[in-house]
DNA sequence: GTAGATGCAAAGTATTTGCGACAAG
DNA sequence: CTTGTCGCAAATACTTTGCATCTAC
């Protein structure tokens, strides 16, 4: 929320190139959930010359520098979002695709406490619940 | 626990095969979760004429008919575990690569109470837990 | 026969990689 | 120069499909 991709790219070291800082840019003006094609599309549009490889390699080396997070959702290719300071979960409408992102402390701690029940320290983890739209009376 | 993939199959409606036998076999004998090259090279020590797109096949039938689950976990290929009563979810240890199943009604009941919330009915949820051993003193 | 199942190879997706060209220090 | 990045096309990995054949009723 507080600092745009660029500036994290710079905080790790992480050498920006033109081609790196237009998927960059694309990636922080937006807060939905893009797969590399919806990424490599818009990307296109501001320098029609970057190639999806690059993309791909990006996108790659961003979440390996802990910048962006990478999702496999039901079904699909891979979706990226930028990396928020709160540790959100996902709630998918299973009709329309859209996606929900909340945040909830008391499931955060409970999943700690079962990794520790099995001796595990908790390194990560992914909660993604598919939902669909209760018809509200 | 209590029936085999074979029964479920009855159960169902689905016809079973002499290909979809050594299949169900093959994953009713195994508690692992077993990705389709596993699940193929096995059958083949079996009966060595059964193709991988039978394979294939096999599992997409059986999921669309409630008889297994699949699982996308991070990084690669879908694995398939036979449907237990119980809706258990997955901790995997990120270095052995091992998958611990647990049981959590708490966290259950908190993702239900989650997706509520936002007006949605839970219909499905993945919960996957990722973790470091700890070393035991 | 008819409908569904199978084997095979070909086609599809999503993603990665080899390599020569290019760019920056 | 040297190292890393890029674009392109080819390669890979996983999965699905078209089609002719086979099977079971």
């Amino acid at each position: 929320m507080s600092e745009t991709i660029e500036q994290k790219c710079e905080a790790k070291g992480v050498k920006l190139t033109d081609q790196r800082k237009v998927i960059a840019r694309v990636m922080s003006g937006h807060n939905e959930h893009l797969d590399v094609d919806d990424l490599y599309s818009r990307v296109s549009k501001i320098d029609s010359k970057i190639s999806i490889a690059t993309v791909y390699r990006t996108v790659k080396l961003f979440e390996e520098s802990g910048i962006v997070t990478k999702h496999e959702f039901k079904g699909g290719k891979a979706r990226y979002e930028k990396l928020m300071k709160d540790d959100h979960d996902h709630l998918i409408d299973i009709k329309s695709g859209e996606i929900i992102e909340f945040v909830d402390d008391e499931i955060e701690e409970l999943q700690k406490k079962i990794a520790a029940k099995y001796g595990y320290e908790l390194v990560d983890h992914k909660l993604e619940l598919y939902g669909k739209k209760k018809n509200h009376k």
